[in-house]
DNA sequence: TCTGGGGTCCTAGGACCC
DNA sequence: TCTGGGGTCCTAGGACCC
């Protein structure tokens, strides 16, 4: 059925404004502004760097270092070859010395450096922080994705006559207070701004005009929708389809018979056609962390490493207040086979001796050549407030149809093994009775 | 291409309920 | 009891995203 209005318009038939923003090299860009002198050098930001960490690949690689073939998700060891590190012992002759740059192509004789770096991510989010501050003054509606993108819903705050200014404005102010710079795209759909902010990245302003989606999807790659990943985009190229203009082009049907409801969906989205609006993030749905080991083991070091994550994951959720009733590991053998085990308890708890016997008990399950990564994750979660006065106990399922249900739930599920004694511990909780409300109807 | 850590959503079979 | 239909929850895995 053809759709007769334009796409992403709102209930009074409005097309919405929706901005994308999407800071540059987000993680280089931050480590730039503390150390200024790497303006204009090839900056790699790492995880992997602490001792007992081993591996490492590259989160965020700056354009110069792009440009020697470092990428994102390498292996560090990767980079080092197509680019080694600079020699920062003796770095005062490298950097900042007017007569021997490491600059790009300035010597092609000279074997081009980088500046590797650790993963910050305290220091990233305080200047996340600073970025949100001035999205929040431009939006009615904040969709912060990750630490540097978001959605923004502009459609009171500007009209599409005014929007490049409007961006531009907005880029301004993001690198004004934070320092960094961004990639901003303005469309009538979320998935259009998406295409758009990534369309003339580093720095890039582009506006789609909502007569426009259409043509400017058409002559992309597949691999440009939001969705497409390695596999999809190869399989699609198999069908014949290339371009987003195939894409938009092709049977629904055949699509879903390849892809299930995700076909439909990639056709949508290929011909503009997305009526999402843009809302703030819920919840998180898990929590997890998981952590590779220096050499692929078995037996008591891989049990030491998840009894670690277990403690991690459960705090880590108890500051985040969240209950859960779930628990899972993961186990990942070279060269890439990806076990995971979960079990569910029998109610929401806090309970981190809990978690850790069921990791252990769930790897046990896993038996298992030696493996390189172990994972823990909570998961069935639901976010409470430990209000004394309320009998202490709001730890209800907050997926319940029935907002109360919850409380009738938790005092039953003290009957049930493996819950009582736990589900009425130290709780640490930061929600309200609202939002308790809230994500009870958020669920449905 | 064989790599880190943290997430989301979808699928599909089985158990179980009415 | 051997045959219908509808629904939910649980679990394992896969693709994808940043």
């Amino acid at each position: 059925v053809p759709n007769a209005t334009l796409p992403g318009t709102t209930e009074e038939g409005e097309p919405q404004i929706i901005a994308h923003v999407d800071i540059d090299c987000f993680y280089a860009a931050c480590e730039r502004l503390r150390e200024p002198e790497l303006e204009g050098e090839p900056v790699v930001v790492g995880m992997g760097y602490e001792p007992d960490d081993p591996g490492g690949a590259v989160a965020t690689a700056s354009y110069e270092a792009r440009e020697h073939g470092v990428e994102s998700a390498q292996p560090i060891e990767e980079a080092l070859e197509v680019l080694p590190r600079a020699a920062e012992a003796e770095s005062d002759a490298g950097l900042g010395d007017e007569g021997e740059s490491n600059g790009v192509g300035e010597s092609p004789d000279e074997q081009p450096v980088g500046y590797y770096r650790p993963v910050d991510m305290e220091f990233y989010e305080s200047v996340a922080a600073d970025v949100k501050t001035v999205l929040d003054g431009a939006a009615d509606t904040l969709r912060e994705v990750s630490i540097d993108e978001a959605y923004l819903d502009v459609t009171e705050r500007t009209t599409w006559d005014e929007a490049a200014d409007f961006a531009g404005d907005l880029k301004a102010r993001i690198a004004d207070r934070a320092g960094v710079t961004a990639s901003v795209g303005v469309a009538p759909t979320m998935s259009a701004a998406k295409i758009a902010s990534d369309h003339d990245k580093p720095d890039g302003l582009v506006v789609v005009r909502p007569g426009e989606v259409a043509s400017f999807l058409a002559p992309l790659d597949v691999a440009d929708v939001h969705g497409v990943g390695p596999v999809r985009a190869g399989e699609l190229r198999d069908m014949g389809i290339e371009t987003v203009a195939d894409l938009a082009d092709a049977d629904p049907d055949r699509l879903a018979d390849h892809f299930g409801s995700r076909g439909r969906e990639l056709v949508e989205r290929a011909r503009g056609d997305d009526d999402r609006a843009v809302e703030p993030m819920g919840r998180p749905e898990s929590l997890s962390r998981e952590s590779a080991l220096a050499d692929p083991a078995t037996g008591e070091p891989v049990r030491e490493r998840v009894q670690t994550l277990a403690a991690a994951v459960a705090d880590r959720a108890r500051r985040k207040g969240a209950l859960y009733r779930t628990v899972g590991v993961k186990v990942v053998v070279p060269p890439f086979d990806i076990n995971t085990r979960e079990r569910s308890l029998s109610g929401p708890v806090d309970d981190p001796d809990l978690v850790e016997r069921t990791a252990l008990d769930l790897l046990e399950e896993v038996d298992s050549a030696p493996v390189r990564k172990v994972g823990v994750r909570v998961s069935n979660l639901s976010f409470t407030d430990r209000d004394q006065g309320q009998l202490g106990q709001w730890e209800g399922d907050a997926t319940a149809e029935d907002p109360t249900a919850g409380v009738a739930t938790a005092v039953n599920d003290s009957a049930v093994e493996g819950s009582g004694p736990h589900a009425r511990r130290d709780r640490v909780g930061q929600t309200t009775l609202f939002d308790f409300i809230e994500v009870a109807r958020g669920s449905d």
